[in-house]
DNA sequence: GCGTCGATGTATCGAGCCGATACATCCCGA
DNA sequence: TCGGGATGTATCGGCTCGATACATCGACGC
């Protein structure tokens, strides 16, 4: 039983496909270069998501034209059913924990394009408060802490501190950002899809 | 058979221990206040690895004085053996990737106070390497496909290139610190432990 | 005295995910 | 013609997390 809570992968494969229709290996591909630095999905993890998608109806194996079996190596290309993009619609409107966490993050806003502006902004300002909760209980602990820690540490501790901070800064200037567009207009997508 | 090969707890364990002797709930909030914003291990990981070093005999239940007994609650406190010292000893010298990768550095780094110079060093480069093998691949696949990706994902790629790119000067850094210590004399570790 | 609430404390279970691996085909250059 | 590297599907072992269960302690109000 695959991706049975951890609905990131799902929401992942569903929105590439959505795209296009992909097999399991391209697939892996793209999402590794979509999310760059934040994720990388293993086949371990692809392979069971998209048995599981495919048992629940929400995607099904496209049938190529005999000509480009003949031609090509076999290879198992999924493409979306109506079912999966309602599913899909369904995720991109979760705008609770489960959207802002470390895991899933990443993948929601790589397709925040997809997603409603309220959503968008919910999103961002969660994920800004999951810090800086975070942020409050490191900052407690450090200051019980700070005689008995080795130089080692605190920098550490400082590191991880910053970097942190930086990222909240980054939510920041995009919840800024969301807020002047909406006020405003749809913050014009391409005209891709 | 728990911490078989992530051998990044049994040092966290084993480290945390040598300073003094602990019960696991404390060992887990002191863990934890160690490593701050980097990890945080759960229950469901610690006390297997303790079952695990109980039974290697690297650590062993500590009977307390039966007055003790009588006013606490029942605790079980757990010490380092002489075979955890050498054991301890061992994971301190490894300078391999399991010292540099993701889960493993933070842990290391934080022990670093009873890591040697040399070592020291060659994690801290080892780590380095690391992520700029990641930044050229993240790099050379956002080349590659920057036109089909929208804002949003174009901005995830920006953020998260910007944010290891911080961390690698952060490294560099502490590794010409480290040289400049190294040349001259031991970088005064303050007079704990 | 009595309830109860939050912190302390030990422990396990289900489930997700990774890394390694196995296996097969295709294509290209030596 | 032979081997190596990219393409491609798939599974297994094992680690880790989050949730949960259970129990006791101290402090508080009443």
């Amino acid at each position: 039983m695959a991706s049975g809570q951890g609905r990131v992968l799902e929401l992942a494969v569903l929105g590439s496909l959505h795209e296009t229709p992909l097999h399991g290996y391209e697939l892996r591909k793209r999402l590794n270069a979509l999310l760059g630095m934040f994720r990388a999905f293993s086949y371990g993890s692809l392979y069971p998501c998209l048995r599981s998608l495919l048992e629940q109806g929400l995607i099904v194996e496209e049938q190529p034209a005999p000509a480009a079996i003949v031609g090509g190596r076999s290879k198992i290309v999924y493409k979306l059913t109506a079912e999966g993009k309602e599913r899909l619609q369904d995720l991109l409107t979760q705008a609770g924990p489960s959207a802002w966490e470390d895991e899933s993050f990443g993948v929601h806003f790589a397709f925040f394009r997809h997603t409603e502006a309220e959503v968008r902004l919910r999103i961002l300002e969660g994920r800004r408060s999951r810090l800086e909760e975070r942020l409050d209980s490191v900052r407690t602990a450090l200051a019980r802490t700070r005689e008995r820690l080795d130089s080692y540490t605190l920098e550490l501790q400082r590191h991880g501190l910053e970097s942190v901070e930086r990222e909240v800064r980054w939510l920041n200037e995009l919840i800024a950002t969301e807020r002047r567009g909406s006020s405003e207009e749809k913050p014009e997508r391409s005209t891709d899809e």
